[in-house]
DNA sequence: CCTATAACGTAACACTATAACATTTCGGAG
DNA sequence: CTCCGAAATGTTATAGTGTTACGTTATAGG
């Protein structure tokens, strides 16, 4: 293992360049949006993203969105373990997302599980409302 | 206020025939579904449908699920005002969709968003998983 | 009756995602 | 080094989801 091998696991061309325009963006991009980006760079059609950003949700870099049909990268640090279980407030006026970890809330969700026996295998949980600096201005 | 005024808001002949299909499957129908299983009754295109369910949604009888694009008949007694923070489980097996009142994660959710002073409109909570009945079978 | 509003009908279109198939890249076994 | 298999990539076509635009019909209130 070397120095540079333990963080991202080398990302290939596509997924670096998907992983790069979902980290230089403010907010959630499109498949079809991260598609017009990656023009310039030989992307061609829906199929190259979509195809990186599964890889890239497997490792953990990427969370989608599922009310926004969208993708937003990870804001954790590597290696943090908590892709599955993370949730999303996202604010419907300026459109940016924040994510944390919703432990309590996992919580209780997992005791109803057990308690219905539902095998849980993933946890979906996104707010939409309007952030801190929008209810400001 | 009369005697039939106060469950069902008088639903139109269209919003009808989309509850009705909804309360009659199984599981959660996609509004493609839902179009194709009322072709016989004059439907002929997804508008139809979709201004259907954008009313049902709104008054609350129907639910929509993020993580299926469909959406389900409300399981609640009519009245019950937890519409906007329903949760939902469901089972990667048979389809079914199991729905309920998530308080405790709903009230840490809010917590959150009281410290961070995030404007909450509207939760999304949906688990994937397994149901206990296709657990054992 | 008249009018304003909501609901409806239809066609066309835009956005999101996958199927199918050919080709290339790349790391490891021999 | 060469060969081979797995993974990644490229391309075209198509399936699935949702909306725009425009015109018509039904309905409730004045």
């Amino acid at each position: 293992m070397t120095a540079h091998s333990h963080a991202k696991p080398d990302l290939t061309k596509n997924q670096g360049l998907v992983f790069g325009a979902l980290t230089g963006a403010e907010g959630p991009l499109t498949a079809y949006a991260i598609l017009d980006l990656l023009r310039d760079d030989g992307f061609r059609a829906p199929l190259q993203v979509y195809r990186a950003l599964d890889k890239l949700v497997e490792i953990g870099l990427v969370h989608r969105l599922e009310s926004l049909n969208a993708f937003v990268a990870c804001s954790h640090p590597v290696d943090c373990g908590e892709h599955k279980t993370a949730a999303f407030a996202i604010c419907e006026d300026c459109g940016k997302v924040d994510e944390f970890a919703p432990d309590a809330a996992l919580q209780s969700l997992q005791a109803w599980s057990r308690q219905e026996k539902f095998a849980l295998a993933k946890t979906t949980i996104e707010l939409r409302g309007t952030c801190a600096n929008c209810t400001t201005s």
